[in-house]
DNA sequence: GCTCGGAATGTGAACGTACACACGAGCAAT
DNA sequence: ATTGCTCGTGTGTACGTTCACATTCCGAGC
C-alpha cells in the first residue's frame, strides 16, 4: 500500500516543523539578512531532513521572474552552436538562470515564428538566438520582443545593437588573404546557404579580400554545410580545375572537398590550397590538417550571457565582437 | 514618456473584453467541448488582438503539471548526444511539452547531483538523461527520481528497466567481429573514458568477439574521445605496431589513430585497419573513408520521449534496444 | 404551462510563494 | 520613564490560472 499521491512539501510544511512563520522560512530561502543564525539553521534543518525544494512555478507567479533564458537554436547539430548552447547553460546556471532550448524545425518563417512564440510563452526573461538564419531576424523585429536579447550572429536588426558574435567577415578575409599571400590567384569559394547570416558575411569577407587584391572575382558555390555537399562540389569542380586555392565557408565541407581532391588523384596542398573555418576539434587530424579560422565558440556563449543579466539590472553593456584567429596548418601552400 | 511597467494582459482582461465571465476563457484555451462556436470566436479575436499569452508559471502551480522534460547531458559537444537532444525537444514540441537542458561541469559526483537537483527544483515531469557517465545512475539512484526517466544508455540502474538505447555492446561485437572475419588476429582497441558507461559496454563487445573467436586479448588504451587523444595514442602505439587491426571506441579517435598512421608513413588500411564507432556524418570523409557503426540517436531521442510520455498517462510501455549497424568503407581490409 | 435535463456559462475556492506592512522585543538616547 | 530606532518575526494579500460546484438558458416532452 503506496501513500496515496502525497504532495510535496511546501513552505508552509516547513514552518510547521521549524516552529516558525511560513514568512521566516521564505526569508530563509532568499537570504534575507535580519534572521537570526539559530532559526536560520534550524529551518535549513527541517528543509533538508524532509526533502523540500522550492516551487518554481509559485516563484515565478508571484515574481513574475522565470529566470529562464530562453535560446533559439537551429535543428543541425553543428560544432559551433552546440559548443555555444552549452556554455551558455553553464554560464546561465552560474547566474541562477536556467535556459530552455528550441530549435526551428526549418528556415521557412511560419516554422521560426512558432519556435519564438513557444520560448515567449515560457515568460523567459532574456533570448539567445543562435539560430543563423536571416529569416529569424525578421521574425525578432515583427513579433517585438520585449526582453533583452542577442544575437550569436553580427547582423544589423536596426536601431540598437543586439548581437555579441565573433566577427565573420574578418576571419573570412583573414582566410582569403592568407591565400592571397601564399600567391594564388584564382581561389573559389564554397559558402554556405543563402539564408544564413554566417554564410553571408563569410562571403562578404571573401570577396572584399578578393577585390583588395584586385583578383577575379568568382561566382561562390552555394552549399549546405555538410561534407557530403564539399564532396560533390570538389568533384564537380576539379573536372575544370581552373582555380589553385578554395576557401570553404566551413570545416566540414572543406573536408568534403579535399575528398574529392584525393578522389581526384590530387594533392592537398601541392595541387590544392584548401582552408576552412571553424576549427572543429577533428581538423588538426584532417589529411592533411587543415588550415582554417578559429572562433572561441564558448566565450561567445558565456559572453551573450553575461551582456544579457547586465541588461535586465538595468546596465548598459557593450555588446561587441570577438576577433577570429588563423591558425596555419598543412592543407596551405604557395602555389606551384 | 513611455507605459509605466505595463501588466501583461490575463485572462480577466481578455474575459472582460470579450463580455464573457474569466472562466470561458479559460475552457476556450483548454479547448473545453461545450462552448458556443460564437463565445469561442469572440473571445480568440480578443486574444489575439491584445497579445494575450497564457502565464505558464500560474498554470503550472494550480495543475502541478509544468509540462516540461527535463535533459540532463554531458559538458561536451559530442554529436550523438547532441542529435539526440534536437530530436527530443522536437518530439517533446510536437506534444505540447518543453525540454529544459542542463549539463554536468564534470563527472564528478557533487556536480551531477548538482546538475540533477537543478532539473528537479524546476519540477521536471520526465527526465531523459543523456549524461553517460556510470556515476549519473549512482546519482538517480540516490535522489530516488520520482518522475518516468529514461536513459539513453543501456545500463542496468537495478529494478525496472529505464533505459532506451542503441546496443552498444553488439555494436562493438560487430566491428570487431568485421576486423576478424577479414582475417586480423592481433586487434587493439581505442576505449572511452572508463567512467562513461557507453565506453565500458563497447570495450564489452568488444571483449566478447575477441574471445568467442578466441583471439589473444590485449588491454585497452582508455581515452577521452577526442581525436588529439587518438592521434598521440596512435603514435605510441605504432612504435611498437603489434597489431594489424584498430578498433577505436567513436570516430574521433579513430580519424586521430590514422592521422598518426600516415605520419608514421604507414597505409590504412594497407598496413592497419580501422574502424569507428558512431557514424559521425564526416566520416565517410575521412581518408580514407572510414568504417564504423552507425546509431541512430535521432530514433533514440524520439523513442525516449515517447516512452516517457506514454508513461506519464500510465501506461506501461517497452523499452528497448536498437541494433546498430556496420557500415563498411575504405578503412578496413584483409591484413597483408 | 410546467417540469426536466443537458448545454453553456458563472462563482468561489485553491495552488505555493514573495511583498508590504504590522508588531513585539531590545536597546540607546533623551 | 518616554521616545525612537533597529532587529527579528508574523499576518494579510496578490500573482494568474484551473477545478469543483453553482447557476442560468433553452428546447423537448408531458
Amino acid at each position: 500500500m503506496e501513500p496515496e499521491k502525497v504532495r510535496a512539501p511546501n513552505i508552509r510544511d516547513v514552518a510547521k516543523l521549524a516552529g516558525v512563520s511560513y514568512q521566516t522560512v521564505s526569508r530563509v530561502l532568499n537570504e534575507h539578512p535580519s534572521i537570526r543564525d539559530s532559526t536560520k539553521q534550524r529551518v535549513l534543518d527541517v528543509i533538508r531532513e524532509i526533502g523540500y525544494r522550492p516551487n518554481q512555478a509559485a516563484r515565478a507567479l508571484v515574481t513574475s521572474r522565470s529566470r529562464t533564458i530562453g535560446v533559439l537554436t537551429s535543428q543541425n547539430a553543428h560544432y559551433g552552436p552546440t559548443t555555444s548552447v552549452t556554455a551558455i547553460e553553464h554560464a546561465a546556471r552560474e547566474a541562477g538562470y536556467r535556459i530552455t532550448v528550441t530549435s526551428v524545425a526549418s528556415s521557412e518563417y511560419p516554422s521560426i515564428k512558432a519556435a519564438l512564440d513557444h520560448l515567449l510563452t515560457q515568460s523567459i526573461e532574456a533570448l539567445v538566438v543562435i539560430a543563423p538564419q536571416v529569416r529569424v531576424l525578421e521574425a525578432i523585429r515583427e513579433l517585438q520582443i520585449d526582453v533583452p536579447y542577442v544575437t550569436l550572429q553580427n547582423a544589423d536588426v536596426g536601431g540598437a545593437d543586439h548581437s555579441m558574435s565573433v566577427d565573420q567577415v574578418a576571419g573570412a578575409r583573414l582566410a582569403t588573404q592568407h591565400l592571397i599571400d601564399l600567391g594564388h590567384t584564382e581561389i573559389m569559394h564554397i559558402s554556405g546557404p543563402q539564408d544564413w547570416i554566417e554564410a553571408e558575411a563569410r562571403m562578404q569577407g571573401y570577396l572584399d579580400a578578393i577585390n583588395a587584391a584586385d583578383l577575379r572575382t568568382r561566382a561562390p558555390i552555394l552549399g549546405d554545410w555538410s561534407a557530403h555537399f564539399g564532396y560533390y562540389a570538389g568533384l564537380e569542380l576539379l573536372r575544370l580545375r581552373d582555380f589553385t586555392a578554395v576557401f570553404a565557408s566551413n570545416d566540414q565541407m572543406a573536408l568534403g572537398f579535399m575528398h574529392a581532391c584525393w578522389d581526384s588523384g590530387l594533392d592537398v596542398p601541392g595541387d590544392v590550397s584548401v582552408v576552412g573555418f571553424d576549427d572543429i576539434p577533428e581538423a588538426a587530424h584532417f589529411f592533411p590538417p587543415l588550415t582554417t579560422i578559429r572562433q572561441n565558440f564558448g566565450e561567445i556563449g558565456r559572453r551573450a550571457v553575461s551582456l544579457l543579466l547586465a541588461e535586465l539590472q538595468g546596465a548598459d553593456v557593450d555588446h561587441g565582437q570577438i576577433k577570429p584567429e588563423l591558425v596555419v596548418r598543412r592543407s596551405t601552400a604557395a602555389p606551384r
